[in-house]
DNA sequence: GGCTGTTTATCTAAGG
DNA sequence: CCTTAGATAAACAGCC
């Protein structure tokens, strides 16, 4: 590894991915949803690395956001001109990269067209109480997306492929008890940021989860394929992830790590 | 014409 | 060794 010096790292490749890189810029604004511009943007003010061959990189991101399931695209709203639509984050991908490897995830985040995986004769009355909470938590942040929907939320002129179907939604969100320990990792600092850093940025002000409609369009479950508990430690893997992936606006920043729920073991959602 | 978005194909490398 | 996630290239369509 060279040396970290200031500018030692800065044109060095970062050890994200693009689903990474992506999921750090939508992340880390308020609205939780970026257009592609300013997901270059973001990505180029703290990669300088990725201030070359944009044509290049630029092109395997666009390809990253359609062909990933866990990037969704919000349209515009007629008050919020401009080109492209917003890209978000599904707001079930949250445990993506649970391996703490931002490289490379265990698994790819795929829906499924509509059939949730879990045998829920097999799930425990603990991994319930669990999904049920992150269904909470999930609510809470799609409140902050729904915000930005047109009256009336997706109706079925808009053909998306992954409708919100709360009631269906689970979500992992993994919490840093800690904060931000082991991100980014050592020897790659974010280097030239003029923007806060994503951590930095809890959702205020956002929706009570009662305002949240009851969205009852089909039923399609956003299933985040199954990711093998990793050895050992359960809640203390959840230290090697970045806050990005790890916020919820549902609670703050301050809450007692104790409060947190771990994926109960033996909770597997299958799939194909 | 440039930007955005989708899709297909191929290759590499990580992971099991 | 096999499978699969990720990177890259490229063709193409729609839109402004």
């Amino acid at each position: 590894m060279p040396r970290p010096g200031r500018n030692t790292y800065s044109d060095q490749k970062p050890p994200y991915s693009y689903i990474s890189l992506t999921a750090m810029a939508i992340q880390g604004c308020p609205e939780k949803m970026l257009p592609l511009s300013e997901i270059y943007k973001f990505i180029m003010d703290r990669f300088p690395y990725y201030r070359e061959n944009t044509q290049r990189w630029q092109n395997s991101l666009r390809h990253n956001l359609s062909f990933n399931d866990c990037f969704i695209k919000i349209p515009r709203r007629p008050d919020q001109p401009g080109k492209g639509s917003f890209w978000a984050l599904h707001p079930s991908c949250g445990d993506m990269f649970e391996n703490g490897s931002f490289l490379r995830r265990r698994k790819r985040f795929k829906l499924l067209g509509g059939l949730l995986l879990a045998d829920p004769l097999t799930v425990s009355s603990k991994a319930q109480e669990f999904l049920m909470q992150q269904q909470r938590e999930a609510k809470l942040r799609l409140s902050a997306l729904h915000a930005h929907l047109p009256p009336g939320g997706y109706t079925s002129s808009l053909p998306f492929k992954h409708p919100f179907a709360i009631e269906n939604i689970i979500a992992r969100e993994y919490k840093m008890p800690g904060g931000l320990a082991g991100f980014p990792p050592a020897g790659f600092p974010l280097h030239h940021a003029p923007l806060p850093p994503p951590w930095s940025v809890y959702g205020s002000g956002m929706m009570d989860s009662s305002d949240f409609p009851p969205y009852s369009l089909q039923t399609f479950p956003a299933i985040p394929v199954p990711i093998k508990p990793p050895h050992g430690h359960g809640a203390m893997l959840h230290a090697h992830l970045p806050a990005f992936l790890a916020h919820s606006p549902a609670r703050s920043p301050q809450s007692p790590p104790g409060e947190e729920l771990s994926p109960p073991a033996g909770l597997q959602v299958s799939v194909h």
